[in-house]
This record gives C-alpha cells, sequence and structure tokens, in this order.
DNA sequence: CGAGTGATTGACTTAGATCAATGACCGTGG
DNA sequence: CCACGGTCATTGATCTAAGTCAATCACTCG
C-alpha cells in the first residue's frame, strides 16, 4: 500500500530521500513545513510534549505510510518526527504536490480519498480507546485489524508497540492475550494472532 | 463549526435532509455509497459486523460532524450507519460534491484543508486518550480547547458531553474540575472554565 | 559472553469506574 | 399555577481493573 504511486512523474522525480538513525528527528515543531513525508523504510512516531515535557505519541508512522499530510496546509510542522529505528523516508516538497493537484483534478481526489482513509482510522482508534475494558479493545483492535479473512492478524512490530498503539500497558496486553488464548478466543503462532470463530462476547 | 459552510452554492442547493429514528439504518454495508453526510442533530453510530455478527463500532458521529467522507472515493459503504438516537442528517449527493472540485481547484484544496484538520484533531484527542491522569487530560484538554486567549474555554454542551469526548466518567470530571478549582488551576463560571496563568505541572 | 530488548508472570497499589443519593432547574400537563 | 418527571450537577462510598514495580527467561548482537 504504498500510498502515493499514484504521484505524477514530475512530482515523484522532484522527491528525495532521507535516512535517518534511531532517535533522530526528521523535524521539529515550529520548523517550516515545506514538504510531506512517506516511510519507505523503518518507523517514525510523531510526538508532541505535555507541559512538563512527557512525550505523547500523536501517531507512529510505518512502512508505505504518509505522515505530515497537514502540512500542505500550514506554515509549520507541530509536532516532533523522531525515528523510532533506523529509517528511510521520501520527502516530497510541498510546492510540487500543490501544483500538482492544480494541475490534475483526478491527482487531487487520490489525495483526498487518502486523508479520508486516514480519518477513518484515526476515529476507529479514538472509538477504541472508548472501550473501557482491557479485553473488549484488544477484541476490538484484532477484529479491526484483522486482514480478509476477518480473523487474522499479522503483527508488524512488538507487543510493546501494540501496547502503546491501543493504550494499554505493555503488562496488560500480556496478560489480556494470555487470558484471550486460554479462554479459547484467540490463538497465536510467533506474530500471528487469530480470532476463534465465535468470540463470546 | 458547520463543516461544510465553504461549499458553493449549487452543491449546498442540492443538498437534501433525511430525518431518522431511533435504530434506523441510513446506509448498510455494500449500498452504493451515494452520498456524505452531516449530522444535524442526534447520533449516529457506525458499525461493523465480526464473523459472528458481533457488533463493532468504528465511530460515532455527533452533531456538527461530517462523515463518510471515505464515500466520495469508494462505489460502496463499508459499513452500517444506524441511528442511536432521533436524528437528522444533511445529505450531500457526492456528485456535486466531486464536480465542484473538478470545476475548482480551490474547493478541492478547501476541502482537503478540512480533511487534514480532521486529521489534527483527531491525532490530538489520540493524544489526549495517553494521558492516564484524570487531572492532566482534563488540563490538557483545557489548554488545546482554550480560545485565542489561551486560557478561556466555553463549553457548548453539557459536563457530561464533554466526559464523554475526552473519556471520563461524568463523576470522574466533576470530581476533577472541582479539584482544580479548590487547588486554584482554574476558575469557573457557569459553562466558561478559565486557567490559571501558571498551571502546576 | 555480557548487555540490551522483548515476552512473560507475580504482587501490590491506586485512580477512576460504578452505585447511590441529593438538590437545582425546567418544562409540561392537569 | 403547581406538582411531577426528567436532566444536569454534585458529592459520598465502595470496588476493581489496570497501572506499576519487580523478577525471570529467551534471544540477539557486537
Amino acid at each position: 500500500m504504498s500510498a502515493l504511486d499514484w504521484l505524477p512523474e514530475t512530482v515523484r522525480k522532484r522527491s528525495s530521500v532521507r535516512a535517518l538513525e534511531t532517535g533522530e528527528a526528521l523535524f521539529r515543531l515550529g520548523d517550516q513545513a515545506l514538504s510531506i513525508f512517506e516511510v519507505e523504510e523503518g518507523r517514525l512516531r510523531l510526538v508532541r510534549y505535555t507541559i512538563d515535557s512527557h512525550a505523547v505519541t500523536l501517531h507512529t508512522a510505518r512502512r508505505g505510510e504518509l505522515f505530515a499530510e497537514a502540512a500542505l496546509f500550514a506554515s509549520r510542522y507541530r509536532c516532533d518526527a523522531i525515528a523510532s529505528m533506523s529509517s528511510r523516508v521520501r520527502v516530497y516538497p510541498k510546492r510540487e504536490l500543490l501544483s500538482a493537484f492544480r494541475r490534475d483534478p483526478a491527482v487531487a481526489e487520490r489525495f483526498m480519498a487518502i486523508l479520508a482513509q486516514q480519518i477513518h482510522a484515526l476515529r476507529a482508534r479514538v472509538e477504541e480507546r472508548n472501550i473501557r475494558s482491557a479485553r473488549e479493545r484488544v477484541l476490538h483492535h484484532l477484529v479491526l485489524s484483522a486482514g480478509i479473512d476477518g480473523r487474522t492478524t499479522q503483527l508488524d512490530g512488538t507487543l510493546i508497540d501494540l501496547a502503546a498503539e491501543i493504550g494499554l500497558s505493555q503488562e496488560a496486553l500480556y496478560r489480556t492475550l494470555a487470558a484471550l488464548e486460554k479462554s479459547g478466543a484467540i490463538k497465536r503462532k510467533g506474530s500471528t494472532i487469530v480470532l476463534a470463530k465465535a468470540s463470546a462476547a
């Protein structure tokens, strides 16, 4: 799902690549917003800091994902982008993109579709956080992240990453997964999780 | 915050209104995606079903909210939209919107900006949910929802609504607000909340 | 072969959910 | 015009699930 395959040659040609070491910043809050990005390899976390300097993850951009889209319509970045592992990102100058949108409405539409899909994912995530119970939350996540068969989830990161993504402590996640497996609601093999046909309510 | 005020007359004129009783479906998974919607009154749940017919909520659309934007770029709806109370929605035919986008790139860009802003808001919301402490969570919300002076928040709904929005029980919110006021971190007059200059970390 | 990280489980603590009661306010219908 | 039912705001008491601290094991990497 390389998000920007649809881009016209002119824009793609003007893009560049930037490599980042673990912990390195792609941009910082307040920097001039000149580009949007696509993760080619690795993973970046968009983080903001609370008043007491506590880092909070806004989003984890994974391989193939587009991020910092809002930069197109803002003059400055509103958070930090930090590589959480050795990564490579493709850099799309926003001037190029905007003029491509004006040139060809189909390109603009394609981009809108990507944004709409992002909104979808984020809303689902917020809804997930509304679920108090760890068990139900995990099940909700597994259902939505399941592949075509509607039952199988292939974890792409560690369980620690997953815990952060769904807003649980790692311990709570481990315990919940163990309990779900013991109760027969799921089965695990390595980094694959399969929901049982009839997962009790 | 009627999201679509920027719409050209032609599109606005072509919109219609649909009333729904509690439990009534606006659309179902697999239906032809012909429109996007705005909640004028009430509340709708976007739900998907697991293999074993268990409902999973993707999103709850509230008053003033735009939803099913992804329908613009898909041929069919991918979930059910069910009124969770007596509701009224405004219906925007997607043909009209799409042709407006093609006619005028500025309109398309404006829409993109709205989508990007949505993504922004949603990320902030997810960030908020990452804050465990009720006190910090409420403060965070107040900071982000503060008006131009950066300190004053005018509540638009009830405290119960606010509690739901930030993911706390109403009681927890009442208590937290009371504690914040007692400690001098905020001041309240009716539905106005003002942050103190130096809110301790 | 240590150091570092991920996965896992146990023990303990606590913050927030839940249940419950009360008062203020408001609209409504008899 | 007032009593009644409903909702909102508020506070008290209690309970519990998830966070936190801690220890162990497996594995990889330099």
